[in-house]
DNA sequence: AGCGGTCGTGAGAGCGCTCTCTCTCCGACC
DNA sequence: GGTCGGAGAGAGAGCGCTCTCACGACCGCT
C-alpha cells in the first residue's frame, strides 16, 4: 500500500475523462447541466484515480466550510460529567445540522491556550459559524467573534455589558424555580435551603434569583450555599446547609447532579428524604430516575435548545434575521423526593 | 456595528504597512529576518485592520491545517453518557495535542449520514489526521482514511481483515477480567454470572473472553447475558440473570454504567450486595465510589489512553515510525461491592 | 435560408496565502 | 578602492478549486 500516494486533482480526473475541470467540478458538485455520458466518464475517472476534493480550496473560492463549531468553553471532564445537559444539546444541534448537511465540529475551549486556539479557527473561517454554550463570567469570546462577522449563536444570555449583541437561546429558569418553590411552600415546608449554581453562569445566577424572588414574596429566610454544578460540591455545599441551619426541612438544588450529591449527605446525616428533608433538583437528567428516591426536579428541553441554537445559527449565516432571544419553557417533574 | 465587513486580506496589511504581501506573511509566522521597524509597522497595520488570516488558503499552500480530529462513531447520547470513557479520552488527547499545538476537533458520526460526512470531511484534507475511539463491528472507516495516505490511530484494535494495518491503543482488558473474576472465585464465590458489553466492539468481546477464560479454568459454568453498556442495559441483563439462575451468588460486569444499572435490580429482588451477590464492574468511572454499595471494579487508565492515541497520531503525521500496537495496563480496585 | 434562443462545454481568472528566487544594499576584507 | 558576502525585502508562481463568460452546435421559428 502506498502510504500518500500522490493525491489526484481536478485536473488529473478531467486529463482522464478527457473533458476540462470545469466540466468534473460540475459533476462532482451534481449539476445537471452535463450530458449523460460524460457523467459517466467522469465518475468513472473519479472512481478510478480514488478522487476526493481538496475542502480548502474549495472554501478558499466559496468562502464557505458547511462546517458548523459548536464550542464548550469547559474542560473535557466538566463537558461531559454525568451532567447530561451537554450531550442533550449537542444532540439537538446535531439533528439540525445533519438536516442541513453541515458538519458539525465541537471543540473544547477549557484553558486559556485552547480558547485562543479555538478563536483563532473560528475567525480564520474554518467554520460559517459558531454555537456558544456554557459561558463563564464576561467571555469576551461571542462579542469578538461577532465583530469578526462571525454568525453566533449562544445558549443562555451572554453577561457582560454585550458590546455586540449576540442571539441566544435560553430556558425559562425563574419560572422553573419559582414553581419548584411554591411546591415546597404548598406542601407545608417551611425552612427551603437552596444549593445555587456557579454564580459566573447565567444558569446559576438565574435560578438563584428565581430561589430568592420566590421566597422574598412568601416573606421567608433564604439559606445558600452555592456549588459548581458537579455532585462532589453537592455532597459538601448539603453538609454545610445542614451545619448552617438544622432545622432546614426542603433544599432547591441548582442542578440534578449537585442534588444527587446532596442526597448522599442527608442520608450520611440519617434524614429521611423527602420525610425529613423535600429535595428539588434542576434538569431532569435521566440519572434523576435511578436515585434513591426517584428525584422531583425541573425539567428544561434540553435538546430542544440544541435544536434551536442549531436552527438560528443556520438562518443567521444565510443571512436571514433571526430573534434576539429564543426562551423555551420549563417543567415541575414530580418524583419522591418532594 | 458592521456585520461581516470586508476582511483584510495578507495585501491589504501590506498597502497598509508600505511593504509587500511576503514581509507581512513572514511577520505574521513569526520569522526573525525582518528588521525591526518593519516588524513594528507590519504589526501596527494588522492590529489597526484587525487581520486574521484565511486558514483556507494557508493550508491550501501548506498542506497542513495543524487540527486533528476525533471520531467517535456513536450518537451524542452514547458518546456522552455517564459513562465516563469517552471524556477521559477527550481529556488526554486534548493534554497531548495543547502540547503540540494542534486543534482538536470532535466529531460523532452515529447516523450513516453523518458517518459518510465525517469521511468525506476527513479525506477532504480538513484535518491532519483522525484519532478513532469505540468503533462498531468492521468498521470501513479505519481502513478507508488509511489507504487514502491519512494518519490514523484507534483505541481498541479494529476488528476486521483489516486490509490496511492501522495502529491502535488498548488495554489489557482479558487480564484485568481476569484479575477480577479470580477475585471473586478467591472470596468463596461459586456461581459466577457476567454482564457482557456490546458483541460487535473489541472491550465487549475481549472482556466476555476474559470472563469465559478464566472460569473455564477453574472448570465451573458460565452465565451470561449480554448488555450494550448503558445502564438500562444492565438493569435488563441483571434481571434476566437472576431469572436464569436464581442462585448465582457473584456478577462480574462488563462496564460500571451496567454494573449500576445491575445493583439496581439486585436491589429491587432483594438481594443484599455483595453478602447475597457480589458485583464487580469496569472501567472505575467517577460515579463507582458514590454506588450503594461503592463499586468494587477493574479501573482501565482512561486518560492514558488518550494521551497515548494522539502521541501515536502525532508521530504518524510527522512521519516517524509508530508501534503498530500500544497496550496499557489495568487494576483491580477493591471497594464494597465484592 | 436566416435568425434568435437554448444547451452543453471549455477557457481562464482569481480566491488568499506561502515560498522560492532574485535583487538591492551595505559592511568587511584584501 | 574594489570585490565579495550576507542580510533583508520584493516579485511572482502556484496550491486546487469554482464560476463567469464566451463559444459552438443545434433547435424551431419566420
Amino acid at each position: 500500500m502506498s502510504l500518500a500516494r500522490e493525491r489526484p486533482t481536478l485536473e488529473a480526473v478531467a486529463r482522464r475523462a478527457g473533458v476540462s475541470r470545469a466540466t468534473v467540478s460540475r459533476v462532482v458538485n451534481g449539476s445537471t447541466t452535463v450530458a449523460g455520458p460524460i457523467q459517466e466518464a467522469v465518475r468513472r475517472a473519479v472512481q478510478e484515480l480514488g478522487y476526493v476534493p481538496n475542502l480548502a480550496a474549495r472554501s478558499l473560492v466559496t468562502q464557505r466550510t458547511d462546517s458548523i463549531a459548536l464550542i464548550l468553553p469547559e474542560a473535557a471532564n466538566r463537558v461531559f460529567s454525568d451532567d447530561q445537559v451537554f450531550p442533550g444539546i449537542i444532540r439537538g444541534v446535531s439533528q439540525e445540522l445533519e438536516a442541513a448537511d453541515k458538519q458539525l465540529v465541537l471543540m473544547l475551549a477549557g484553558s486559556a491556550a485552547s480558547h485562543d486556539r479555538v478563536e483563532r479557527y473560528a475567525t480564520g473561517r474554518h467554520v460559517d459559524g459558531v454555537l456558544l454554550a456554557s459561558l463563564h463570567g464576561a467571555d469576551p469570546l461571542p462579542g469578538t467573534l461577532a465583530r469578526m462577522g462571525i454568525p453566533v449563536v449562544c445558549s443562555g444570555r451572554p453577561l457582560g455589558h454585550a458590546p455586540a449583541p449576540v442571539p441566544y437561546v435560553d430556558v425559562d429558569h425563574v419560572g422553573g424555580v419559582a414553581r419548584a418553590v411554591r411546591h415546597l411552600l404548598d406542601s407545608g415546608r417551611r425552612r427551603i435551603a437552596t444549593i445555587a449554581g456557579p454564580q459566573d453562569m447565567v444558569a446559576g445566577i438565574e435560578r438563584l434569583a428565581g430561589y430568592r424572588s420566590e421566597l422574598r414574596d412568601s416573606r421567608r429566610r433564604s439559606i445558600v450555599a452555592v456549588g459548581d454544578f458537579t455532585r462532589e460540591s453537592g455532597r459538601i455545599a448539603m453538609r454545610q446547609l445542614l451545619d448552617d441551619d438544622p432545622d432546614l426541612d426542603a433544599v432547591f438544588v441548582a442542578s440534578d447532579l449537585m442534588a444527587h450529591g446532596a442526597l448522599v449527605t442527608l442520608r450520611e446525616a440519617g434524614r429521611r428524604v423527602p420525610d425529613d428533608v423535600a429535595v428539588i433538583g434542576f434538569d431532569d437528567i435521566e440519572m434523576a430516575r435511578y436515585t434513591d428516591p426517584p428525584l422531583t426536579t425541573v425539567r428544561q428541553p434540553i435538546v430542544q435548545i440544541g435544536r434551536e441554537m442549531a436552527r438560528q445559527l443556520l438562518r443567521l449565516a444565510a443571512g436571514e434575521p433571526v430573534e434576539p432571544a429564543v426562551m423555551l419553557p420549563t417543567e415541575l417533574i414530580i418524583r419522591d423526593s418532594a
